[in-house]
DNA sequence: CGCCACTTTGAGTAGTGTCAATGCTGGTGG
DNA sequence: CCACCAGCATTGACACTACTCAAAGTGGCG
């Protein structure tokens, strides 16, 4: 039996072989399946229009995911972290819809998604996280939705340095910091000098402290109150969800 | 063996009897998971921040899917029609993160998430097209993200527009229009009045012109060209992706 | 008829974008 | 070693888009 391409949990499709249901055949045939690579900062994963033939997971690292206008204006949609899988949108298009592009050393697996398509069809519980893979990517999208439509250019570029840290977290001093002012211009909807000038105005509130790499987080609570309250849903109203039968 | 609550082929769950893995047992549980519902306009399916217990499938009319921030400003996720479902999100959390309206007369089927679970552990075709639900879904969502971030006022007003026809399709002068200008303004991140002012300008240079719950498109081509082109990759760079292993 | 919600239009302004100049840093090559 | 350069970040001056506030018009409905 070949020694599997991808040894770690964080790997959405090596967990095909954590399966009870599947024989050594069906764990062996899934492995051979997979392809292990590794791409350096700066390098493309897949570009925006070409043939989709892969599904990529991330092991290591992150990656940004961009679209862009035929003009050149390009928008960041999320950036990836280890665990996420990459290039769904093959499942039905059948070319990419965005750019992958490594902000850092990063080790992927990947698969054919004719090949991926019959672990499915195998494998109930690859479906699922698949499935939760994507409710995931999907509900950091429509956040970053709600942000873009809603707030100002001081509440997202908050909200931006709070998704730095790890959920939850009051105590983390110091993050790195991976993007260019440009890239969280694109990232924001902005332009760098908005950026910029925002993170000056905090940085003269002490706010925040600015190192080349990394940001010092010197006031959470303040932090999160200019990122704009995260709904919960105000609104009283009448909830009356009539439903007629 | 009971009737199916649901008949059409726009409902992704009751595709489930498609299968033809099932046993007419297996098919026949199926059924009796689903429970169909009508939803009268302005009625809600579900808010954002109640406990999430059903997955909804829209067999017929529209609904509009909103996020809030505290203070009241919300953001309209997307428009669901045909064919979609709602209430994904309860893959990964227990509350709903979006509160759905309806905006017409509306025919659901909805199932229990644990009941759901069963459906796709037994029916590998079931979650392949939930897969592919989301992943449209997703695509939408970052095509609002794009348009969001990148796009002017008359730019983000034209593409709104153009959704409203069906695609590929330069030929449809008289279009419903379900959303009030506020709506409109939920969705694009503006506000009701340059809504207006973009609208009114349209209807001046004789693009189109607003009739009550209707728009007519008087000029496909120029609507386009305003829209902002559609991405296709224009940088030539240097395409190589580099992997190294 | 009068009320209410929705829409349109105007006037003034705040917030971002644009353009341009400067400074900083790291890398390259002489 | 230093000079030079390219990319990134900062800052200023200015322009302009889109927002705010306000008023008036429109249409449906009790």
């Amino acid at each position: 039996m070949t020694s599997c391409a991808c040894e770690i949990n964080a790997c959405v499709l090596c967990e095909a072989r954590l399966y009870p249901g599947l024989t050594a055949e069906q764990v062996c045939r899934i492995r051979n399946m997979l392809i292990r690579e590794t791409y350096h900062a700066g390098d493309v994963l897949f570009w925006e229009a070409d043939a989709a033939t892969f599904l990529f997971a991330l092991r290591d690292g992150q990656v940004k995911l961009i679209r862009s206008l035929s003009d050149g204006r390009q928008q960041i949609m999320r950036l990836s972290i280890a665990g996420q899988i990459l290039g769904t949108e093959a499942f039905n298009d059948k070319t990419y819809n965005r750019t992958a592009t490594a902000l850092t050393e990063v080790n992927t697996c990947k698969i054919r998604y004719q090949d991926l398509l019959q672990v499915i069809e195998q494998n109930p519980a690859v479906s699922l996280r698949v499935i939760q893979a994507l409710t995931h990517e999907l509900m950091q999208a429509e956040t970053l939705i709600r942000d873009l439509g809603l707030k100002t250019a001081p509440e997202k570029v908050a909200t931006f340095v709070l998704t730095l840290l790890p959920p939850c977290d009051n105590q983390t001093v110091e993050v790195p910091l991976l993007l260019s002012r440009r890239e969280m211009a694109e990232m924001l909807g902005l332009t760098e000098e908005t950026v910029s000038r925002v993170m000056a105005e905090f940085h003269r509130k002490k706010i925040i402290e600015t190192g080349k790499g990394t940001i010092r987080l010197l006031h959470h609570a303040l932090l999160r109150s200019l990122a704009g309250h995260e709904s919960s849903m105000p609104q009283a109203g009448n909830r009356n969800s009539q439903s007629v039968n």
